[in-house]
DNA sequence: TGCTATGTTCGAGAAAACTCGTACTGCACT
DNA sequence: AGTGCAGTACGAGTTTTCTCGAACATAGCA
């Protein structure tokens, strides 16, 4: 970072813009709780590569978003924009743009409110194996 | 229940073949609980025709299998044959034959040993009104 | 300025699902 | 035998979804 202009000693008290949950970016558009609909929420999970997504951010990042990177999926880039778009349209991730980077989370609460016991669900799922 | 033996009058002991526990007929194929695949089972789940039909089945038919007649969807004959195979294919339904009759069940106990929640996710569920 | 990294949009081909008409099976009843 | 009923099987048309290449956009950085 450039300094904000100190000639001499420790300059301004130069506030750390970390992201703070108050100024975080706006999250890309999605439904509102009110509108998902668990057809819906149950269609975007019916994809194993979606429930892997979904699984590995509920299981190993509690606090943080992801972005696309984090996953280690081996599909083309277009592929993966379109799987989590359709999580995200299903309502059950929330983006959002970090500079270049989007970034994902399960939207564990909204989901919990509507449809109680499908986080956990997915959490539980394993892959078929081979 | 008849009499064990009556020596005289009522003629041969004729054992009454109700549909009982005991004698049902054979369930159609199905997949074994230990191979139902959440992944399928949401599918088969995320059209709100199927949707409505199980909870139908969960609500308001506790103890007996329903006909196709039952349910009372405004359908072709052929498009519900598609609908029921592919809830059974998915595990979420058991069928047997009786007679001309294929009537349908949820498999609660399965869904709920492998799937535990969902059950009571569909039965909560509320269709799209319009 | 140009390179790299992250990710999007568009579009097309392939695969799967849905819808439904038609023809068929099998039982029951007269 | 003939009719009606419950439901299946097949096949075609339509729609949706999946998959992925190619071209583009933008931020950071040398």
């Amino acid at each position: 970072m450039p300094s904000t202009a100190s000639p001499v000693s420790p300059p301004a008290p130069v506030i750390r813009v970390l992201p703070a949950p108050a100024d975080l970016p706006e999250p890309l558009p999605e439904p509102a709780v009110r509108d998902l609909r668990l057809e819906t929420v149950l269609g975007a999970l019916s994809d194993p590569l979606r429930l892997r997504i979904v699984r590995k951010l509920l299981l190993e990042s509690e606090h943080f978003d992801h972005s696309c990177g984090w996953f280690g999926l081996d599909r083309p880039k277009s592929s993966l924009t379109h799987h989590f778009k359709a999580l995200r349209e299903a309502g059950v991730t929330r983006q959002r743009q970090y500079g270049l980077e989007r970034r994902s989370h399960v939207r564990v609460a909204d989901l919990d409110a509507r449809f109680p016991g499908l986080v956990e669900l997915v959490a539980a799922w394993e892959p078929a194996e081979d």
